[in-house]
RNA sequence: GCGGCGGUCGUCUAGCCUGGACUAGGACGCCGGCCCUCCAAGCCGGAGAUCCCGGGUUCAAAUCCCGGCCGCCGCACCA
């Protein structure tokens, strides 16, 4: 039997208010759009995901990732450096007449062909007027350009505080305390820095349910590399941490040279083979989109349901030089984007150096350090002290001043420096050939970021998991992201004695799990069937039933939540049956056959 | 932000056009009880609705009118 897309969109949409998944927030007041609320049921699946995120992300990069946490509230100062006061500013006019709002960079690039990006609002409205723009759809008078910022605005200090957003990217505060954090991870580089944490984007008309959110949460790497570091070196420090099998992992992608020709088609290619024929610009973009790639399928997100779009030009981040989207596709909106994937070379950093003058380069030690013959230049005190007693101070002032280079090639080239009406010969200064030795450089690093919304990958975790047929609805989530890991029902609940006792049993094992730290529910209400179903509509993997039988041999049923097939077990298997079926884990014996050989 | 359509128990809905007999009806779900040897069964009882919010018209508004909020669709927007 076929179900309408429709009806399985509106059933989740049931079970999500029925069940506790997620609603809109404020909904007593009217609700406020682009808010929601995560129910009970739909906070643990949350965590689930974002604690698989950490295990795939950070945990199991070995050290190549930290994780930190900043504020939300950011100075204006620092939004101001990163380009986002500028950038997440959009110049509008309305249509006095019908009311239409258009941006005018946009207006005015389509009816004038000019690019006016970065213009200031007098220049627009100036341009406007000069050409005599009106509205395009009725030919109405244009308003007065004006700017509409989406960010949050607050202050810092309840009176006349200083100017704050709330943050739109985790991004800043980790380029912002890039230094503390390089230092505490005692200068490991490459560098990872995850940090997941509340966003807000003050969107002109957010829809879309939880897909297109005012406020919602990121999880996010910004990892630090010298894009100098040959690509060898790359591939040999993946192996060495034995990862390389994210090389080998599929990307389907579809790059933006076929988008312009307007061919919107999935290349195929492994991670290693999007390095070799330079789809990506840099080859952790690659390793990274490889990791997302392994994270979504062990969401459950069939892996044809998941391609990156590479974004065209117009499209990117002013931050970005490659971006890559990161799509799922729902029945319910499409693609849609749940993770980006930006090469933002040195920009943050390079912004917040020129913006504070604050060190956040990292010293790039060379292998052997380098040779080098320099000239050095040294003033020659006593010789500038004996013949000018008077103006000595003001002369070595003024020297301090200089840079040794320029010094040095003034001397050498013209033969003499001007110090107030002073000419100052070469033989006040002794110039010596040094041999120096150059241990490395600072430079500052390039930056590579996966970045995910953790509401957008719920949502379409949700939808991709929900079963249904004419039978029965249950949530085929994968057991590691469930909001628990078992039910325990007893199979009767009846007034007789040996209902009673199996009523007892059931709760003690209810008990016993919650103490061995598997999370389970216990419920004995209505028909057995019924609770089944109930366990099955918020995804419950296993579903441990005590009857008669238990009563005499200390043995009891575990049903599973896709096959509904039954499996008697002893209640001293029962806790590592119920782990093997629900840990996102290998189990030891596994993992130690992959390692070691044992005598 | 603009235009179109919509908003009634937790959910789906009847009623709205044609104002009154609506104490707002039903089903599912929920809660309590009975029954019960495994997949949403049955029986009995119960709770549950600011009729989205505010204002107006009227003797009388869920019903008509205006404004707002929210949702859906289209346009615009989505670094």
């Amino acid at each position: 039997m076929v179900i309408n897309p429709l009806d399985r969109l509106s059933a989740l949409n049931n079970i999500a208010r029925k069940r506790g998944l997620y609603w809109p927030s404020y909904e007593i007041y009217g609700g406020v759009a682009g808010f929601y609320d995560y129910g009970p049921i739909g906070v643990s699946i949350k965590n689930k995901i974002m604690h698989l995120w950490r295990m795939f992300f950070v945990e199991k990069q070995r050290g190549l990732v930290v994780e930190i946490e900043t504020p939300i509230i950011t100075p204006r100062e620092v939004l101001k450096a990163s380009g986002h006061e500028e950038h997440f500013t959009d110049p509008y006019t309305y249509c006095k007449k019908c009311g239409n709002v258009y941006r005018v960079d946009h207006l005015i690039k389509e009816a004038l062909g000019i690019n006016v990006e970065g213009y200031s609002l007098d220049k627009l409205w100036e341009i406007m007027k000069e050409n005599n723009l009106r509205c395009p759809k009725c030919g109405g008078e244009l308003s007065k350009p004006e700017n509409a910022l989406l960010l949050f605005k607050t202050t810092i200090g309840p009176y006349r505080g200083a100017p704050a957003y709330f943050r739109p990217e985790t991004a800043q505060g980790i380029f912002v305390s890039f230094k503390n954090v390089h230092l505490a991870a005692r200068e490991r580089f490459p560098l990872g820095i995850a940090q997941v944490g509340r966003v807000g984007r003050n969107e002109i008309s957010p829809r879309q349910g939880m897909i297109r959110l005012r406020e919602f949460t990121i999880m996010e790497v910004e990892f630090f590399f010298d894009p100098e570091e040959p690509l060898e070196n790359f591939i040999s420090e993946i192996k060495s941490n034995d990862l390389e099998e994210y090389l080998d992992t599929v990307l389907r992608i579809i790059p933006a040279y076929m988008r312009e020709r307007g061919e919107e088609k999935v290349v195929e290619v492994t991670a290693r083979e999007a390095i070799e024929k330079e789809l990506v610009e840099t080859p952790w973009l690659a390793y990274w989109m490889s990791v997302g790639t392994r994270f979504l399928e062990f969401l459950g997100i069939p892996s044809d349901k998941i391609r990156f779009i590479e974004k065209l030009p117009h499209e990117k981040a002013h931050y970005a030089a490659q971006t890559f989207d990161q799509e799922v596709y729902t029945e319910k909106y499409g693609w849609i984007e749940v993770a980006g994937y930006a090469y933002r070379t040195n920009y943050d950093l390079s912004r917040h150096i020129k913006y504070t003058h604050a060190d956040l380069t990292v010293f790039k030690r060379y292998k052997q350090p380098i040779k080098r013959k320099q000239k050095v230049v040294t003033p020659n005190i006593m010789a500038l002290k004996r013949d000018y007693p008077e103006k000595f101070p003001d002369i070595m002032k003024k020297l301090s001043s200089y840079e040794k280079e320029e010094l040095l090639s003034l001397l050498e080239n013209q033969g003499y420096i001007e110090i107030n009406g002073v000419k100052i010969t070469r033989k006040y200064f002794i110039i010596k050939e040094k041999e120096q030795y150059i241990h490395g450089e600072k430079i500052i690093p390039h930056v590579v970021e996966p970045s995910f919304g953790l509401e957008r990958i719920f949502y379409a975790v949700l939808e991709n998991s929900l079963k249904i047929t004419d039978k029965r609805t249950w949530l085929g989530i994968k057991p590691w992201i469930a909001p628990y890991d078992a039910a325990v029902f007893p199979l009767v609940s009846g007034s007789k004695k040996e209902h009673k006792q199996i009523e007892e049993l059931a709760k003690k094992i209810y008990y016993m799990l919650l103490e061995a730290g598997i999370t389970a529910i216990y419920d004995s209400d209505g028909s057995i069937g019924r609770r089944y179903a109930r366990a099955d509509e918020i995804g419950i993997p296993v579903a441990i039933t005590v009857d008669y039988q238990s009563l005499k041999d200390n043995t009891v049923t575990i049903r599973d939540r896709d096959t509904q097939k039954q499996l008697r077990v002893n209640l001293r298997d029962l806790y590592d049956s119920i782990l093997q079926r629900i840990k996102p884990y290998k189990p030891w014996s596994a993992v130690l056959e992959k390692y070691l050989t044992l005598q």
